[in-house]
DNA sequence: TAATAGTTGAATTTCTTTTACAATTACTAA
DNA sequence: TTAGTAATTGTAAAAGAAATTCAACTATTA
């Protein structure tokens, strides 16, 4: 078998796939070749993105699936705890990866519209202290810190 | 003068609409009565609002106002730091006030869809880490911690 | 008091997201 | 392997939030 062939091999299993194969299974859904494709696509995504990124880079793949199943199958992906809804951003939802990612704040620039993350041991302890003292089950967070960056600080658009 | 009428003119110097007038002119704007009926019924509502909600108040109480005037407001008070955007849900946006309040974070229980605050000296302490190591001036944050709240646990929906 | 510039409401537009529906397809169990 | 079934798809329409256009109005300034 060539090398080539290896690699597709596993790139076809990636865990992603897997944990979405399981729950699409438990729930009595049905693992398409749709679904397959926007998972895929997303997870080859190393950043924040929405759902005309993500619909845009699958027609440039030659991908012709509509928005509509986009929109449809991106519920399934958070409620399964691969993504998760980050912000709202001019007028549409921003996503991201959850899985195999440590909990972790996002610093948004109020000028440049940069946004950078950090992580903090202390989000993970704040994470623990409500289950044990307010006894919930916690299953994701969205931390975000609004501001203005160094660069655009000494830009002097602001003092 | 009568006591009642003391009670109104306190009311009328809420600090919140001090600060709206100062923004105001600073920006060389017009404090106009509907931003002031706006502004005033924004800070006696004592919990995350919306638009629609925020509306149907003023409606109630006979303010007959446009909606394009609450849309037209709402960023002029999230850009003199009285209110903020608190999360997208139900398809729009919801807010909340944040002069005079701490930083804080909300715990949203997935199933009954409630939303508790809670506050923790470590929000501040990480607030000060990224200020300082970042070069960042901070100016509002969001904290959102999801998962199932203790009464939803027992009622068996989840394990 | 007139001129200027900001504001309002109503209606319209834009844009995101959801949904209805008919055709299609994945899965299940024989 | 092959029906039978129930879920899924794309298209188009609908629903809904938010922004915008515009003429009438109004606060402020000169």
């Amino acid at each position: 078998m060539p090398k080539t062939k290896d690699k597709n091999k596993a790139a076809e299993h990636l865990p992603e796939i897997e944990i979405f194969k399981d729950y699409i299974r438990r729930k009595g859904l049905r693992f398409t070749p749709e679904r397959e494709i926007i998972v895929r696509e997303i997870f080859e995504i190393h950043d924040h993105f929405d759902v005309d990124e993500l619909y845009l880079r699958l027609r440039n793949k030659g991908k012709k699936l509509s928005k509509a199943s986009i929109y449809r199958t991106l519920p399934l992906l958070i409620d399964c705890g691969l993504i998760q809804e980050v912000y709202h951003e001019d007028g549409h939802m921003h996503y991201e990866h959850v899985y195999g990612h440590e909990p972790h704040a996002h610093v948004r620039c109020l000028e440049c519209r940069k946004v950078e993350e950090f992580t903090d041991q202390r989000i993970k302890e704040i994470e623990e202290h409500i289950s044990k003292e307010f006894g919930y089950r916690l299953t994701g967070l969205r931390f975000e810190l609004l501001g203005y960056c160094p660069d655009c600080l000494k830009k002097q658009y602001l003092s």
